[in-house]
DNA sequence: CAGAATCCTTAAAGATACTG
DNA sequence: CAGTATCTTTAAGGATTCTG
C-alpha cells in the first residue's frame, strides 16, 4: 500500500461501492424485493406497478429493462391477446435480493427510530 | 386491508423507503462508513476526504452539512490556526450506520459473485 | 395489458477559483 | 486546512400521448 492511501479506501471499483449503485436507482430495490417478497419471485408489469405506490409506467418499465439488462431479471412474454409478460429473478437477481433484505428488515425493526430522522432539507432526489 | 390494495405495499413514508434515501445520495453511506469503521465514530475533513477517492470538497463538505441537518453527524470546531474540523457520528448517526455496514459487509463477502453483475448501460447514477 | 416514443423539469454531482 | 461561491453538465425521474 501507498503511503498515504488509506488502509479502507472506497476504491472506485470495490464490492460495496457497486452494491451501492444499485441502492442508488430509485426503484430497483422495491422492485427487487416486491418480486422476492409477493410473489415468489415471478410477478406481471401490472401487479408490479399496483405494488409500488407513485410509480409511473415509465419508470417501472426502463427500471425492469435496465435490471434485465444486468442479469438481475428475466422477462417472460406470454403469447396472448391481450399481452402477458411476467419477471423473474435471476440466480444473480436472488443475490442481490440479499442486501435489499437486509436492509428492508433492519428498517422495518427500527421503524419508531427512524421517525427520528429529519428529511433533508432539499428532501427528494433526482 | 382494501381489495386491491397489495398486502405489502411500499408506502410513501414507510421505514425502508426512509433508509434508501440515506442510500440514495452518493457519498453518505461512504462518509458514514468511514466515520465508523476507520475512526472509531471520528475524522478531521481532509482525512475524510483522502478516504473516500473521487469525491470533491464541495461534495464532501455540502454532504457532511446534510448529515449535521439530519441530526446524523456532529461538527466540532477547534479553534486553532490553521482550522480544524472534525466530524463525529451522534448516536443516530451510530444507529444509521447500521444497515450501512450491514450492506458493506455483505457486499465485501460476496464480491466474487459481484464480478457478475454488469454495470448499468447508462453507467452511472443520479 | 404492456410498452414505445417524446418532451420537460430539476437536482445531483462535478469543476474551478477564491478566502481566512 | 477548511470552507465559500459560482457555473455547468447530465441524467434521473416524471408526464403525456400513442400503439398492437
Amino acid at each position: 500500500m501507498q503511503p498515504g492511501t488509506p488502509e479502507e479506501a472506497w476504491r472506485e471499483d470495490c464490492a460495496p461501492r457497486r452494491v451501492l449503485e444499485v441502492f442508488a436507482t430509485k426503484w430497483t430495490s422495491m422492485i427487487l424485493h416486491t418480486l422476492h417478497a409477493r410473489h415468489g419471485g415471478n410477478a406481471r408489469t401490472g401487479v408490479l406497478q399496483r405494488s409500488l405506490p407513485g410509480i409511473s409506467k415509465k419508470m417501472l418499465i426502463q427500471t425492469l429493462r435496465e435490471l434485465e439488462a444486468s442479469g438481475l431479471v428475466q422477462r417472460h412474454v406470454h403469447d396472448r391477446v391481450p399481452p402477458a409478460v411476467d419477471y423473474t429473478l435471476t440466480p444473480l437477481g436472488a443475490l442481490m435480493v440479499q442486501p435489499i433484505e437486509l436492509v428492508y428488515d433492519w428498517a422495518r425493526a427500527n421503524a419508531n427510530a427512524l421517525d427520528q430522522l429529519e428529511p433533508r432539507p432539499t428532501s427528494r432526489r433526482r
